[in-house]
RNA sequence: GCCGGCGUGGCGCAGUCCGGUAGCGCAACCGACUUGUAAUCGGUAGGUCGUCGGUUCGAAUCCGACCGCCGGCUCCA
């Protein structure tokens, strides 16, 4: 197994004639040569500086994992005779090979894959590159029909068009794959690799075409960097928010009401409203007005705003009612909100004018894709409209994006990318010039906010260009949070105007913009990125109180009501268990802090803080206490307070 | 929606392959103990085995459909 760690940059010289190994270190998996990724038994036609890969760098994992997809598909192959095989490429953090096997495979057939694989890996079978004419390609793959159209197709096994006429193929032992390469020079240099679970996957990802056996792994440099990979699946199974919302007792989804459709238990829907309360107070701060609207709309209105010829597939079925008329679950706020711009006359000075609600809308997502909180069929939006003149949007859209970002800072995410999205061909409204247009006021918007801008071609909704925020959660997987799109389609669809101080009709801008996107996605981000442990502004519990005795119940009772009266949320624990027991209780349910009480405490006002990490601070007054959360929780700080060490 | 896996008291699991009418731990409740920083002891109650249908003398167990969950694929206004 490769171990070697090369320095930045190294290149060495290759004299004419020698293979690109020859010059490099033991251990090098494969170099790059005048750019281009190389095998080690590569012969360049003449003199060349060659850079050697570590096996630890992003090219080297790619050889790595993508050579270990290699031997999946020769086990795979060994164990079960006329599989046919698709395409292994490397992904992030491994690869996956796809088959199409004649018996089904299942996840406990992984164990045998994996020895025969490990065998493969003992026979140290060189990897022969050698370049095929597309006909004795097809010859070769013969029995093979996904190589054959992939050969016919002039692709490699990558989805990359291959120049010229010839395809390479690799060979190892009996084994050949069409590959464009490099690999690793011998099976032997694989082996921090495991498998790790059995899909479904569609042909070349359309889902017209047949199902294939997808079977993924990770691979690695090393063991240990094996092991950290592991260690870090472990780390996020046990922040999965629909774990600890089902520990911590915050929400569930009754199977009586439906996929995708969440019930907030009294401790969730605490957190919930003290997260959409300070949001109000933000949003109130900065300008928004607050505004209702119904569940449930005529037809009519999706079909104005194009929903229903874009996105009927995602609404819930029409329900007929008076005679025929039909009746939509919302999908979206903003036709509604349109209607209160619409209800009456609009003056410039009123721009701009910013609506904002927390609108629970209804998509009918497929039911594979459901999701705990993340992905569900009835969400609440964060959901604002904000109607402008075209002069005001540059300045709206940046003074926006600050918003944005300050807020998420406040509920304790600060690392944060942006993502411009342009324009869907094929499925948007609008000429090429309005979207040009709005698509360069966003990156205008953005280049004056200090976080990375990166693009996302074709990524926008039907009718504008978007920003989105991503933050990146305490275990650095990245979420989107925020969009930010701009839409010049629907003020025209829906006839929008406002008069203008030159006593003219003009049309405004829409914004659209959630910040959480859906409240309870955010939640679940949230939960995740604090497993379960929340900061004390959005603990449902504060400060937990355990009486070591029964005849101490009624001076944590008198404590906790001056707890209450300075505005902490503070309980009690009067079970009849013992004192490790109820501080047992007091960690599994992520209390910030305990006190313990007995007779010591009572006659001395010198209490013992432990806060949920079980940190004890000894000596510490009552009034120091309340203080020290009154300040924690007011200031919303992620950090726990320091009462000073026992 | 598609492929695969799964569904047994509130939770975590055994029993399912090889049909013979359910068992363990935690939680809950009751009692004893009155406890000093991650599980005191004893007892009680709780399940038409996801739902419906089929096979069978007999179904948690075999078959089918549906519902739900999990992992992917596809999708995500």
């Amino acid at each position: 197994m490769p171990s070697l760690t090369l320095p930045e940059g190294l290149t060495v010289e290759l004299p004419e004639g020698e293979p690109v190994g020859a010059a490099l270190p033991k251990g090098t998996i494969a170099a790059r040569v005048e750019g281009e990724l190389r095998d080690l038994s590569f012969v360049p036609s003449e003199a060349a500086a060659i850079e050697p890969i570590d096996p630890r760098s992003d090219d080297g994992l790619h050889v790595l994992r993508h050579s270990t997809a290699h031997v999946l598909a020769q086990a795979v192959c060994e164990l079960f005779p006329g599989t046919r095989y698709a395409i292994g490429p490397a992904v992030a953090d491994g690869f996956y090979y796809d088959f199409d096997i004649p018996d089904p495979v299942h996840a406990k057939d992984l164990a045998a894959i994996d020895r025969k694989m490990r065998q493969i890996v003992k026979r140290k079978q060189p990897f022969v590159r050698e370049e095929l004419s597309r006909a004795d390609a097809l010859e070769r793959f013969a029995d093979q029909p996904f190589k054959r159209e992939i050969i016919e197709a002039g692709d490699d096994a990558d989805g990359e068009t291959a120049a010229g006429d010839t395809v390479s193929v690799y060979t190892n032992g009996e084994w050949a794959d069409l590959c464009l390469g490099p690999h690793v020079p011998h099976t032997g240099m694989l082996g921090a690799f495991k498998l790790t679970n059995v899909a479904g996957a569609y042909w070349r990802g359309d889902e017209r075409n047949p199902q294939l056996t997808r079977i993924y792994g990770t691979a690695w440099a090393s063991q240990d960097d094996l092991d950290a990979y592991l260690h870090r699946l472990q780390e996020a199974e046990r922040r999965d928010h629909r774990k600890i919302g089902h520990d911590l007792d915050l929400f569930s989804f009754p199977e009586e009401i439906g996929s995708g459709l969440a019930v907030f238990h009294p401790k969730g829907g605490l957190i919930r409203r003290l997260m959409e309360d300070y949001s109000r107070k933000r949003h109130e701060e900065a300008g928004y007005e607050f505004v209702y609207t119904p569940h449930i709309t005529k037809a009519e209105l999706f079909e104005i705003s194009g929903h229903l010829t874009w996105f009927a597939d995602g609404m819930f079925p029409p329900m007929e009612l008076d005679g025929g008329t039909q009746y939509y679950l919302k999908p979206m706020n903003c036709p509604m909100h349109i209607l209160i711009y619409r209800s009456r006359t609009r003056s410039y000075r009123e721009l701009p004018l910013r609506l904002f609600e927390f609108g629970t809308v209804y998509r009918y997502e497929l039911s594979g894709v459901v999701h705990g909180l993340t992905r569900v069929r009835g969400l609440t939006m964060d959901d604002a409209h904000i109607f402008t003149s075209h002069e005001q949007l540059g300045d709206e859209l940046q003074s926006l994006l600050t918003f944005v970002l300050d807020l998420l800072r406040d509920y304790g995410l600060d690392d944060f990318y942006m993502e411009l999205s342009t324009k869907p061909e094929g499925k948007a409204v609008g000429s090429d010039e309005e979207w040009e247009d709005a698509t360069e006021t966003l990156r205008r918007a953005a280049g004056t906010i200090d976080v990375p801008l990166e693009m996302d071609p074709g990524g926008g909704a039907f009718y504008g260009p978007k920003i989105s925020v991503q933050a990146r959660d305490a275990i650095g997987r990245t979420w989107q949070m925020s969009t930010i799109q701009v839409d010049f389609q629907f003020p025209q669809r829906f006839d929008l105007e406002y008069t203008g101080d030159d006593n003219a009709r003009h049309r405004p801008v829409m914004v659209h913009r959630a910040l959480f996107g859906s409240v309870e996605r955010f939640f679940a981000i949230l939960t995740e990125h604090y497993a379960g442990a929340f900061p004390l502004w959005l603990s449902p519990e504060q400060l937990r109180f355990v009486p070591v005795a029964d005849r101490h119940v009624e001076h944590c009772e008198e404590l906790a009501a001056k707890a209450r009266a300075a505005g902490l949320r503070a309980v009690v624990d009067d079970s009849k268990e013992s004192v490790g027991k109820k501080i047992r209780a007091a960690q599994l349910a992520k209390a910030p802090y305990t006190l313990v009480v007995g007779d010591q405490e009572a006659a001395s006002d010198a209490y013992t803080v432990r806060d949920r990490a079980g940190t004890e601070s000894g000596g510490v007054t009552f009034d120091r206490v309340i203080d020290g959360l009154v300040e924690e929780a007011s200031s919303r700080s992620i950090a726990q307070t320091d009462f000073g060490s026992a």
